[in-house]
DNA sequence: TATGAATGAGAATTCATTCAT
DNA sequence: CATGAATGAATTCTCATTCAT
């Protein structure tokens, strides 16, 4: 095998790769702009760029579809996460860094993350058997820092990183959600991060003697 | 207008109400256990006890059935958390209060909590027209309260009503989302509500010096 | 219930009947047409003259339309053979008598015929769970005039009825499949009949001294 | 044209045939097991070990493929059945040994056997302008041998050939039917072949005096 | 020749809604 | 008011066939 023939290979599986991207890519737009259930396949096709038929070359079926979306999306998020979060060293820094970088990506990907948001609680319903593994994971990165926080000693005993964790991811939550489904961003993200991460770091932290 | 007859139209009247509310009720079971999408009409009849063609004499179509519930259980909970935080007069204490109201009515009525939390999210897209008043109004009782604490001086001045309404109720959604969708509950609703406003009351409280 | 209410529901439920009736009856003769897999619902439905969503009213699936028609066509084949035979008590004569009704009944009604012929082959594969009761049992009348003509010492002891039966059917089925897949009918029924009998009972019968 | 580029063209005269070859084959099986229509193309070039695309350039279509396999198995069953019958010199011994040949083919080869039975049924119908010549061809063999029989004054004069032959090879078929569709084999071979033919040779002969 | 990814026409089935009774 | 049979538009998915490589 030559380097000509290695290149064409590597063109190709990137071709191959290519559509089943765009079609997700077409799906994320799709789903967010419609919803799941509104959304036809052949929209999705057509915004591919692809035939009908082309879509179940690459996924099962529709719920198939959103699954795949989910994973790819939730992995990429997830990635990102721990890159930003692994720059800081300090659980108080950590968790503001995790508002900040949560708003952002919200932010940079409001697609995705309308997806996420609306599709996400639809999905435990209709798709009983996928479990989320990685939106849980995503969770645990938030009770993991508050734990750090508690051995530290700048974090209370008291608190229940098990509770705590989805206070604050739901409080960003709600935040991004007022922000997708609104059309105008009354606040912006640094405000808003700056905000959030207070309150909860204040609310959590050991009281200053 | 003779006494029997009015008494007969008041019959007819509540019987026509009673009709309407046994839709409404078997709606919020049939959405809460499917899902607006995959909830049939002829199921809502079938749970209500009437035919299907009735549905109709009572609602426009499916997606009045929808409003219409989020209307009377929006109505119904925003009834009961203002009744519920009349009886406190000090701001900490009503978003203390506001906090175990909210997850109380969510424990007492998953079916409701279910269809807030999953269809609300899908209504503000697949009902374009349909602004959601009651829950922006649901949401304003937060940020009243945060208003009134700061000008007793005993929330800061630099909180942002309109995050921080967001940052607590998105805090408590999240707890109930956890709950209605997992079958068992890890934490019992005193602990979560006392966990969660003490985080935000700290949070958002003036510093004691 | 006064008469003219009784009559009123025997005309509705004869309307309802009609309407599986008339289905049955469109299946049939677009089955006979283009075959099971090459008829569609649509066709079925055109034929019928009711919309595509109503045969669904009536049958659960293209499948069961097809089953439903074997079972009641079935049926009606066999009480008409069981009345021929009852004319008759020599089992020579039965057995004449079988020839003569089958090829008739074929004659009469092509239609179902050439389902029977064609799609009854087709069936057993493709519907594995269903299986062809009534068929079975038109084939044991047949086995059962052999042993009675045993007992009665006019048919060969040697004789192996499960053979005989199904020798003496598929010579009829044959004769019958020429007519109904050819157009025209080069002999006619008696005689066909006439000439099928008389093989197969000169050739079961106890040669004669 | 030189000798090498002969035996290279020879080759692959003999690579396309098996290509071919392996075609029929393939779909001999997979039509069998399930039925023309319900036989993917795809099926049928995996069991061949070629690509779908593969397969168009040896037969037109899907219908060319069961045209061309029904034509090279009629074909050889003719051939064998003529190469049989040239054994014999009587007609009585050749109307058995039909009847036994005709059974073997089946038991040797089901698969055959079941696309004969089922499929030939269907083609007519929806291949309608493929004649079925070979099948016409091996009805006549039955129909010549009983003219020889009737000349040699060894059967009935009365006896209609066009009448006896499809007498004869129906019962023939139906014993076959039974045997292909149901799995166990109750009667074996030698058995059903001696109990026909004899109830038909008996039925056709002239009476002994 | 051989491949197999891509196509897109086609078909079964569902279900919100209507309307005659 | 109430019914529920009937409707038919809409949608997912399949698969024979093509064609660029």
């Amino acid at each position: 095998m030559n380097e000509s023939s290695f290149i064409t290979m590597e063109a190709m599986e990137k071709r191959k790769n290519d559509k089943h991207q765009r079609i997700i890519e077409a799906a994320t737009r799709i789903f967010a702009r419609k919803g799941f259930f509104q959304a036809k396949v052949s929209d999705i096709a057509r915004e591919a760029g692809v035939a009908d038929g082309t879509i179940y070359l690459y996924f099962d079926n529709k719920d198939d579809i959103l699954i795949s979306l989910f994973e790819e999306q939730m992995k990429a998020v997830l990635d990102n996460m721990i890159s930003a979060l692994s720059k800081e060293a300090d659980p108080v820094k950590k968790l503001h860094q995790f508002a900040l970088t949560h708003l952002s990506l919200i932010e940079e990907n409001k697609n995705v993350a309308e997806i996420i948001q609306v599709e996400l609680r639809q999905s435990s319903r209709f798709m009983k058997e996928y479990k989320n593994e990685r939106f849980a994971q995503y969770l645990d990165l938030i009770a993991d820092i508050i734990r750090e926080g508690q051995q530290k000693g700048v974090f209370a005993p008291d608190i229940i990183p098990g509770i705590a964790k989805r206070a604050f991811f739901g409080a960003l939550d709600e935040m991004s959600r007022f922000w997708v489904l609104s059309s105008r961003k009354e606040y912006d993200i640094r405000t808003a991060a700056q905000q959030i991460s207070s309150y909860f770091l204040r609310g959590i932290s050991v009281p200053r003697t």
